[in-house]
DNA sequence: GTAGTCAGTGAACAACTGTGACCACAAACG
DNA sequence: CGTTTGTGGTCACAGTTGTTCACTGACTAC
């Protein structure tokens, strides 16, 4: 009961980060809903029994890889609605942020995108209440900027669950072009860069 | 070889349309990737082996479901998008047909919307083809619009991305709201008229 | 130092999977 | 008419799945 700080729950730990590696990587061309759990335990080496000790089902994995993949999110949000600098720079370096988190963690994105419409339904929930939080958070950062001065609780609400939700559709967008001609991917993030532009327009003029 | 008018082929088909619908059913609650061929066949009451004289696969009944979704729907773009009437009702009337059309559809939607990030490539490519169908469409739409003067191709196709982008995530939170009490399904309605018309706005005062 | 905790093992199970070869029989064609 | 065609059915196969149970042995706590 007690926190053991010793090296026994430091391999236990290892273990389950093992096998949420591995997931991760078979979840790369598969969905969750058929992912075996002796498919896991098979990647990481270990006897199919050993997975209980971590998961109760790889629905509770599935769970537990959503928080890996949005938890360390946070901190991102603030430094990019955060209105410093020129409008346009500030849109150019929020994709290129994105297009970095995507670089850097294709496999975390791809299963966010995948199965926050997927097949299990636990997984679906955590998905859509870390999302939430983002669009709450988002919310809080508007609401500090003086362009927002006259709007409705409502409306700020609604400005920043389109943010989320074109922050994804970039992400995704960004993930599809991952491994294609450099010039596709620069494209790609001029696109984004427009589309968040235009939203930026709607926004300074939607008081009008 | 030849047109067989017969009332072979009417049979073939009716068992074929039963295996699409009998896999809609179960799709609701899992992804393609882990939908069985026997599942299927027994849903319907046929012999496992059947299946292979209609689809290749679970991956090729999945390409034919995506034809199922979005093939027909086509004629809905022109008359959604075309620019008739004040800009406020014409967001709300298209709002309304989405409703209207995830109410009568809603597994398609479910499995549009769900296999579009999904694990089976084949489906995804299928997917994402007939969404690159739809933003052309919408392009060509924008493009005969007196608002879209001075835009270069590359706006157009921007913006006709993001509002088939906002289509669907209208359509899956419009989903999602199915079975919830009937003011919040008026709350998501009025979120996402919201947020069409600040891309409207952002649209009006895009060359400024 | 001894007792207890517990991550991981190995074997066994019933149920399930996709796919093969072969057969039945009604419709289509000459 | 007889012959061909082809949908669907039967039976069987080899693999795989999730889950159970009793177990081992290294670690922790007293």
């Amino acid at each position: 009961m007690s926190h053991t700080p010793g090296a026994r729950q430091a391999q236990k730990l290892k273990t389950r980060q093992a096998l949420l590696d591995a997931a991760l990587v078979l979840l790369e061309e598969q969905s969750l809903s058929s992912l075996g759990l002796r498919e896991v335990t098979r990647a990481v080496g270990v006897a199919p029994t050993a997975f209980y000790r971590h998961f109760r089902s790889t629905a509770d994995l599935g769970v537990a890889l959503v928080e890996e993949a949005l938890g360390s999110l946070h901190p991102m949000i603030r430094t990019t609605v955060s209105p410093a600098g020129d409008s346009d720079e500030r849109i150019a370096r929020a994709v290129e942020l994105i297009a970095g988190h995507v670089a850097a963690h294709p496999a975390h994105v791809r299963f966010v995108a995948r199965e926050r419409h997927g097949g299990v339904q636990p997984v679906r929930e955590a998905i859509r209440e870390e999302l939430a939080r983002f669009a709450e958070e988002v919310r809080a950062e508007l609401a500090k900027d003086a362009e927002s001065a006259g709007w409705s609780d409502a409306d700020l609400r609604m400005l920043a669950g389109l943010y989320v939700d074109q922050m994804l559709i970039t992400a995704s967008l960004f993930l599809e072009t991952l491994d294609a001609p450099e010039e596709e991917r620069r494209l790609a993030a001029r696109t984004a860069e427009r589309q968040l532009r235009l939203i930026s327009v709607g926004r300074r003029h939607w008081l009008d």
